[in-house]
DNA sequence: CCACTTCGATACACGAATGTATCCGATACA
DNA sequence: TGTATCGGATACATTCGTGTATCGAAGTGG
């Protein structure tokens, strides 16, 4: 299994097993997923799913891995984009965490997840200080004159995770969106 | 099994269930929870369950009222008390929001069970409502002079929801009172 | 104190999901 | 195009958890 030629038909399989996967794991959860209805879900029997992933877990983290490093990328690329007003580096920034609420829900299983076993508990601890460090990082250029830049940060993901649970709940994206961007204006407006 | 009489030794039975249930579920997470594991952490075999809930489902959500209900009395308490400042009730509301991790968790695992499931909801709903009007008809009181209090109210619910994600990642209890306590006054005074 | 009820323990049958071993078709490469 | 390797399908054994049926003991009321 170690230093496996990777051709062109496992990395479609394997992809094509990822998106599966992906949107089990955001209907049922990640306790409540099974191989088979992923494979299934796929095209394929369990048979290329075990040529491909020693477990579930495994699939999990891959999946987790993957869809973390894409959204870090997509934030980073926001708030990198010049902007007129903070207003609207506001508006883009809610626009890129609140995507997709498929993420969300994987994401909160990962953070329960992370919440019982310390070892998992990195992972998930890497991307926040990605995101953390770009979020400071931009806040720092802004006319804002903030007294506490970290403080601020925090304050910033503080926000985004409240309104998480606010879109989990009642699957208003656009709701969703409006109200980070008022509680992000209020927290760096005063 | 309907109009049962409810003996001592029943109620006994069911109230160590119910407290091993609280453990198991914190632990292990609902989706990982086992029957027979909940039956030994309380001292029982499967037989003592069976007779006392029809499934596990029906359990955890007898655990999830018990505790929503006993949270939402300790909140409402809480906030009814006379205060000097409004500082001391932030400070109050902090420390009665954020009693219990083992609380968050389980509430977390609802929270993801009631985003995928629209008739669970209404439970959550119900108890995030009666926790929002609490909060608003304090602040009311408060000599704040605020334009939108439902707004508020809903701010200050995003706040704790926001700082549960960071105590349930970094189980800090003291820390995450004094942010919550930074961010509501942050959020009402200015 | 005895008969009767209820509660929880034990044993069993069943179903679901997993992981593995094997086989055959597909694919890459000479 | 022939051949060797790879990838996925299929079948099987096994494990794990559930739910039910039955039994004995503790508790209850007359």
């Amino acid at each position: 299994m170690l230093g496996r030629m990777v051709t062109r038909r496992r990395a479609e399989t394997r992809g094509r097993l990822l998106d599966a996967a992906l949107r089990v794991f955001a209907d049922k959860g990640w306790g409540q997923a099974r191989i088979e209805e992923i494979c299934e879900a796929a095209g394929y029997t369990r048979g290329a799913f075990y040529s491909n992933f020693a477990s579930l877990d495994e699939l999990f983290f891959a999946l987790y891995d993957d869809r973390a490093e894409l959204i870090a990328a997509q934030l980073t690329a926001a708030l990198a984009a010049p902007d007129r007003s903070f207003r609207s580096v506001i508006a883009r920034t809610a626009d890129t965490l609140l995507l997709d609420r498929d993420w969300l829900l994987i994401k909160t299983d990962f953070l329960l997840h992370a919440a019982r076993n310390p070892q998992v508990a990195g992972r998930l601890a890497e991307h926040r200080a990605r995101l953390r460090e770009a979020i400071e990082q931009r806040l720092a250029t802004l006319p804002l004159d903030l007294p506490d830049v970290p403080g601020t940060a925090r304050a910033v993901i503080a926000a985004y995770d409240g309104v998480t649970v606010q879109l989990l709940l009642d699957a208003d994206v656009n709701a969703a969106r409006a109200w980070l961007t008022e509680l992000l204006t209020t927290l760096l407006v005063r």
